[in-house]
DNA sequence: AACATGTGTGCGATTATCGCACAAAAAAAG
DNA sequence: CTTTTTTTGTGCGATAATCGCACACATGTT
């Protein structure tokens, strides 16, 4: 297949359509028209019609001043999970590991520089990680990001650091491109992933890679705890093998 | 604002997109420019602008033949639960509800004969109940679904019912409009819903209904377990309890 | 009451989308 | 290995949908 893509090729009305949907967030959970074409680059009839036509299909909610998202966009994000025979298959050994090990465990891929949460295993405990299935973190704060990152050849590597541009998080992110290669590197040789606090203070994660029976690289499994839970050591002597026993059980199911 | 969309305020490559992603689920994880084209209505020439579309934003892959989406479009639906308040604010206190009865427990909303599943908290047990956010269900099927109808007034609920067109998923499946019907009334009276082996077998659901502060109906509330694991009414005796200690804790922050 | 701001709508110009038709390639059949 | 069949890539003109403007209207602010 040629994968240059003429604009021709384009369903234009399709793109800025999703680039609606992805607008609304945490900061802003509900827009007016106006607002919306003032946040990304439509004209205020375009956003009409855009906030018109999710309201038609049922995406979107409004008070004939305000919209907002419905439940319904969830539907597509599940269009993932149902199709994708991945979280399927990691889902229940990802509830395992968590009861296993009393700790938040989660499955991410990466994508370009961000680490894409795909499933997520909650401990029942009150201090929640907050990241769920759909969650993207910068890769290079977050352990399963940069173990995968650590995956990709000598030249990539800084290419992709550089794209990362790091800057800091927390107090403790480590943002120097030679101080974040060294500590990715590292993990490529130890074969599992150790960070805390890079993303969130107080927020341990460790990672091992997960790979299928062909021994491709689809990615990484991490548990995520608190720092003061226990020591630095003593977590990765209990939660590595732990983590790889649960990767070498799905690798044969991949 | 004028309610009625005239087909020019409708943007039509986001309408088809939309479908376009829809169309992939376990039955069709992966699909060709042709078979696509078969599946919705749609010529095989738009449905490769739209596969390519898609290719280029990200939310798909492709082997040349062959088409899948990738974890990107979970991107999509957490602008849902990055947006709206609910699923913030009902995630923990569902965590701790399912820590207090070892049972997954869920939220789920009613849109028109389907009851979406905003929020879950898995148990972390053998037996997993498949319900996940952004899961939608036949809502005569599902405790949470009967009991957010049971609010209908009366002629709405007979509409509601036959829209429903409830057929039998197991051989359990309350099928007849005027048992269903006796059945929801029962737990608008009862202001809790209870259901066996209406969807799969095996599988219990009971229900109570969440308000706002301003008391206005947001959602249900839910368990889901085995039956075998404890009687009808030793359940109702533990978990309505439970339930409704929740909602009340949480009307006051909605 | 005057003003400012945001919203609904008709319309012509523009352009992106459509589906056809045909070429090329890949599979399947012989 | 050749032929046949099916699927895929692409150029192009017709078509129809999108666009943004302009103006009227509504809302709420000073």
């Amino acid at each position: 297949m040629n994968d240059e893509i003429k604009p021709s090729d384009l369903v234009d009305g399709l793109r800025k359509g999703l680039e609606v949907i992805l607008a609304f967030d945490d900061a802003s959970p509900q827009m007016t028209q106006s607002e919306l074409a003032l946040r990304i680059d439509l004209s205020r009839a375009a956003a009409r019609r855009y906030l018109l036509t999710l309201t038609a299909l049922g995406y979107m909610a409004s008070d004939g001043k305000n919209f907002w998202l419905t439940p319904k966009v969830m539907q597509l994000g599940r269009s993932f999970t149902a199709s994708s025979r991945l979280p399927r298959t990691i889902q229940p050994e990802l509830q395992a590991l968590t009861e296993r090990c009393g700790e938040s465990t989660n499955f991410a891929v990466l994508e370009d520089t961000e680490a894409v949460y795909v499933c997520c295993a909650n401990a029942n405990r009150l201090l929640s990680t907050g990241i769920e299935p759909g969650t993207r973190l910068p890769a290079y704060t977050s352990t399963a990001g940069r173990l995968l990152a650590s995956f990709l050849d000598d030249h990539a590597l800084d290419r992709w650091i550089k794209k990362s541009a790091p800057r800091a998080h927390t107090t403790f992110t480590v943002t120097e491109p030679a101080t974040l290669k060294r500590e990715i590197m590292r993990m490529r040789k130890q074969a599992y992933g150790i960070t805390e606090s890079q993303f969130e203070p107080g927020l341990r994660g460790i990672s091992v890679p997960l790979r299928d029976s062909a021994n491709n690289l689809v990615g990484a499994l991490s548990v995520s705890m608190a720092v003061s839970a226990m020591t630095a050591s003593s977590a990765i002597k209990k939660l590595v093998p732990l983590l790889n026993e649960t990767a070498a059980r799905l690798a044969q199911k991949l």
